[in-house]
DNA sequence: CAGAAAGTTTACAGCGCTGTACATTGGCCC
DNA sequence: GGGCCAATGTACAGCGCTGTAAACTTTCTG
């Protein structure tokens, strides 16, 4: 236990507390010799300083918070490192807040900020729409991630679904595939990311003049890999062709994966499938997984510098940011000979 | 921002600061008309106690620190979620730490606990050894999970990991398999878990009377997928035969898997494979893997348990638990038809 | 109905730190 | 030598909450 307080120090090496504090923090005007003397009490003591107390009395805490559907989802474990990792850089700590998807934790998220349990939050919303996220977040330092919400008040960074579903699709096109499905929609539960994604592969098809087939933007179950698998063989059961897929994310690639190897048909060479996100699934995969690359990196530098404005007390309106993204080549799709 | 302060509230409902605590607190002599009166204060000016404040005043956080190697690791992000849920149940939050396996991060973890940021600490070493963290922790609550580090004075949750790996070769011979290899040794950086898997598969192969081959145990560059796909395939085409893999965890076996398809071999048919942690990898491969699944809600239970009594302060030796493990079959080892 | 017991409420001193205001010292310039 | 400024150090009032002790009320008991 942090026993030792800071006036043991200062009365241990014949000081004010101020000065010892002034030593903790290198503040540049205390005199060499002092800084040692205190320095060795400090040592001599093991002090380390309270949190807690240090928090009350500056009103800071250092912590940001990371609101996300799951911890255990790929692509939001991989985010959680980027965004950990980047913070850290940067002095702060990050507390990471499952919200499960659920309406409710989702509005708890806010409150955290309001019991100054951290100075800021970062939050990918899957429930929470623009207006509720509006009328709530007053005065919090807030970023939005992902595509659910986007109110104009409130920062929020993303990448161009639409543009990366499109230039996926095209992809597809250019390995002249011409029957290219979706997956999936998830029965009663579309999301907004979905969508943009469809919107973008409905564009590359229509753009490339092949007429778009309902039929091929397929339904799934749930966000399950085992409910992508059933609904693509089910769909070839059907009589339905396809020689190529777009998934909206990595484990519905997966699903499919699966479902196109039980049905008999090899990957890529009768059907070529792209994911999204390129989590670290895709090259465990068989065959590995060409996958939209959302540039993490950036996404969480952008993020924390947006963050890091408003937490430095920055107002007005809400900055909306872009972030790159990339086609990773593997085997399920693979690049272009040139 | 919580501008509202239990004062403030106390001075609208026309009360001690105390009361309005009590009526926060849910302490139960406060009387109805007054409880009521000061709630109303409470929802009008939207007060949110402030739990910095709070923890100063008591000395608690209510928050205790996990501490893995890394979050996106598939088993670590499972392990995160559940024991983040026990812990939530109980009425605590928990701060995920990354060391990264870094020595130097490790040895920073049980600051935390120092700084008064976290009341307890669960920890998965990787580097430190058992003297160290004899020698380190002190009068932290301090729970350990993994086979790296068990200092007899400190409490200890693992499975049996000797039991489990020989259960799984158990199962590859059930299966009719004799050459039985072991993926794997990671080279210059062979890992007490490694080892204890190593000792398991060992017995199991003895006690079955079959003559244990060295060049069954293979070596690997490092942790990756990559480098057990490359290892299998290196070893298949230098002349060894096996037609059972057990692994080390789920990664390797994802390796394996790769590594063994494009040697042309069919799993389970050629060669059986079994991989370790039982993580939703397992589901997602193309076969299926069949995998040893440590019981990880009980996991998270027990820890918290061990963990909240040192909390409580609960002081003597070390405890040590092993928590049960099973077998979760899938295709790639499929269990026996009976 | 006195006295004890239980119920109810308050005042206030911290928890350990930092920010502010202020005191002291020494160096430098004319 | 006086005056001024920068450097150095200190005292102390909070930050917002809770625990404790004590005051005051009501209820119960014989």
């Amino acid at each position: 236990m942090g026993r030792v307080r800071l006036i043991d120090v200062a009365e241990l090496a014949g000081v004010s507390m101020k000065t010892v504090s002034n030593v903790v923090h290198d503040y540049p005007h205390v005199a060499p010799a002092l800084r040692t003397r205190v320095q060795a009490a400090i040592d001599d003591l093991g002090y380390r300083p309270n949190l807690t107390a240090r928090r009350l009395a500056t009103g800071r805490t250092g912590m940001i918070a990371l609101a996300i559907p799951e911890i255990d989802h790929p692509y939001f474990s991989e985010l959680s490192r980027r965004i950990a990792e980047e913070a850290t850089r940067r002095g702060y700590r990050v507390l990471i807040e499952q919200t499960l998807s659920d309406t409710v934790a989702e509005h708890a998220v806010l409150k955290d900020r309001e019991a100054g349990l951290v100075d800021g939050v970062i939050f990918h919303p899957v429930r929470m729409d623009a207006i509720e996220l509006a009328t709530v977040h007053k005065d919090t330092p807030l970023v939005l991630l992902g595509e659910a919400a986007i109110p104009s008040t409130t920062d929020h960074v993303m990448i161009d679904n639409v543009a990366a579903a499109k230039e996926a699709a095209q992809h597809l096109l250019a390995l002249g595939r011409r029957r290219i499905a979706f997956l999936g929609v998830v029965d009663g539960d579309i999301t907004v990311s979905t969508n943009r994604r469809l919107v973008g592969y409905q564009q590359a098809l229509v753009e490339a003049g092949i007429e778009l087939d309902p039929d091929l933007v397929l339904t799934v179950r749930d966000f399950s890999p085992e409910s992508c698998a059933d609904a693509t063989r089910a769909a070839l059961a059907r009589g339905l062709r396809f020689d190529g897929v777009l998934c909206r994310d990595d484990k519905f690639a997966l699903g499919a994966l699966q479902g196109l190897h039980r049905s008999g048909l090899a990957v890529p060479e009768d059907v070529a499938v792209i994911g999204w996100d390129d989590t670290a699934l895709a090259s465990y995969t068989l065959p590995t997984l060409t996958s939209i690359a959302p540039d993490k990196p950036r996404l969480a530098k952008v993020t924390l510098d947006l963050l890091e404005e408003r937490m430095n007390g920055h107002q007005g309106v809400g900055r909306h940011r872009l972030v790159p993204h990339s086609l990773t080549f593997r085997e399920s799709a693979p690049e272009l000979p040139r």
